[in-house]
DNA sequence: GCATGATCATGC
DNA sequence: GCATGATCATGC
């Protein structure tokens, strides 16, 4: 039954083939008993199974041992499922993140990026979608669609120049001794992900005694979100691009952000030339919209890249007055979660942050431009985040609503209401309703980790 | 109708 | 002056 492909052309015209069915659709009925009952005595599904099934029974590979690590190449092109789910406006959104192997710490640090074992590995994929739904079994998950993904060719020149910065980035991380330091949010397309059996796993890294949390090479989630939408789908989506230019984000940045350093925004509207009204309340977003990518549209780089931009005022004196506020929380949804698998957890981890600075004037009339930074939350900072969620979770399972993670509690992060007004309410696990609050970083805390 | 981002208002 | 509470404006 052993197939042979000669040619990429071969194999995925194969794999077009197969889309819209099923592993039903294409297994006799004397392997399905088997594979059953295979799922059977393994208990849930095994991760990486759903990929030696159809390397089996899609592309008649023969399997050359049970490993969990699914690794099946064919001519040069390594096979990859990955899960979507249904959406409600989008029609079909990432259900994950897609992971590659495991970065050997240890070796990683003698690697550049051309002789990398990440790039021998990956540098031809062929990305299988399947739609993903909670009550079907492995054998019954719908293929939709599939992708070329060459990190060497097809991926667009700007966007391959940015994931070799973002592994070079990791791999000098590793390097300095601060694997334990790494966060998926550090950089913007290619990310470091946590990957073990559980989250209490730690390993050895070069160059520091600290034990680091395992992690792998991911794209982004919302980096295949991108890819779904637009080279996929192609849904119209009115993106707009910082520049086409071969750069890094960084480098796009700083070409269109520091030319107006030290300008008033009447001088930056002028400049560009626009029509803002100042009363407008986003209207310092609009502006950075326009100063960025010459208009107020999503910017396709940070959509990519899981990045959010938020606009800071500094006062005159150079305090920094205001908080920063993140979506509420669902009182029912926080008491079942673990730390690991909650929003906010999540947000320190994986989200990158573009802080755009403005100062007020002395007589509080005009504000000017002070710079930019790149942000995210800073691994050492996570155990603290951590100590004020639980904390918050404690309070909610316990019913003591007016006694949330204040800001004497912690140096980072604290709770406060965040609604329409006070009567913007939600329902408990006690059954009753309270106010909308989130989760805040404070302003002093956001302050000093950006240096200003 | 609600999420989101941002800022205002009050009281100690 | 800071902590905490409250709410506005926009866009989807």
């Amino acid at each position: 039954m052993l197939k042979v492909y000669n040619t990429k052309k071969e194999i995925f015209d194969e794999a077009l083939l197969f889309m819209e069915k099923c592993l039903l659709d294409v297994m006799d009925q004397e392997d399905v008993l088997e594979v059953k009952s295979e799922i059977e005595r393994n208990g849930r599904n095994r991760k990486g199974y759903l990929g030696q099934l159809v390397q089996k029974y899609v592309f008649g590979q023969e399997l050359v041992d049970n490993r969990a690590e699914a690794d099946f190449k064919i001519a040069g092109v390594e096979l990859k499922t990955t899960p979507i789910k249904e959406h409600r406006t989008k029609e079909y959104i990432a259900k994950e993140r897609l992971v590659f192997s495991m970065i050997d710490y240890m070796t990683i640090i003698a690697e550049n990026w051309e002789n990398s074992s990440f790039l021998e590995k990956n540098k031809l994929i062929l990305l299988l979608f399947y739609l993903y739904k909670k009550e079907l079994g492995i054998l019954d998950y719908k293929f939709k669609f599939c992708y070329e993904l060459d990190f060497l060719n097809n991926i667009s020149n700007k966007d391959a120049i940015q994931i070799k910065k973002d592994w070079e980035y990791i791999v000098e991380k590793i390097k300095k001794g601060e694997a334990h330091l790494l966060s998926e949010g550090d950089t913007f397309y290619l990310g470091a992900c946590t990957k073990a059996s559980d989250s209490s796993v730690r390993r050895q890294q070069p160059n520091s005694d600290i034990p680091a949390k395992p992690r792998a090479f991911s794209l982004k989630q919302s980096y295949l979100n991108y890819i779904i939408q637009n080279e996929i789908l192609s849904t119209h989506e009115d993106y707009k691009s910082i520049s086409e230019e071969s750069k890094t984000i960084d480098e796009k940045i700083k070409d269109k952000l520091e030319r107006f350093i030290g300008k008033t925004d009447n001088e930056i509207i002028e400049e560009l030339g626009l029509v803002i009204n100042k009363k407008q309340k986003q209207y310092k977003r609009t502006l950075a919209n326009f100063m960025i990518s010459g208009s107020n549209s999503k910017i396709e780089e940070f959509e990519k890249a899981n990045v959010k931009l938020r606009v800071i005022t500094l006062e005159n004196n150079d305090n920094l007055k205001e908080s920063i506020s993140f979506p509420h929380f669902d009182y029912r949804e926080i008491v079942n979660q673990d730390w690991e698998h909650s929003d906010l957890y999540r947000l320190f981890e994986e989200k990158r942050f573009l802080f755009v600075i403005f100062k007020k004037d002395k007589e509080g009339k005009s504000i000017s431009f002070q710079g930019w930074k790149f942000w995210n939350f800073p691994a050492f900072d996570m155990e603290e985040a951590q100590r004020i969620w639980e904390l918050n979770k404690e309070m909610i399972q316990s019913g003591k609503y007016d006694s949330l993670p204040k800001v004497s509690d912690s140096k980072i992060v604290h709770v406060r209401p965040h609604g329409r007004n006070r009567d913007d309410k939600i329902e408990t696990p006690h059954g009753t309703m309270e106010t909308k609050k989130c989760f805040w970083i404070h302003a002093n805390y956001i302050k000093e980790s950006l240096g200003l």
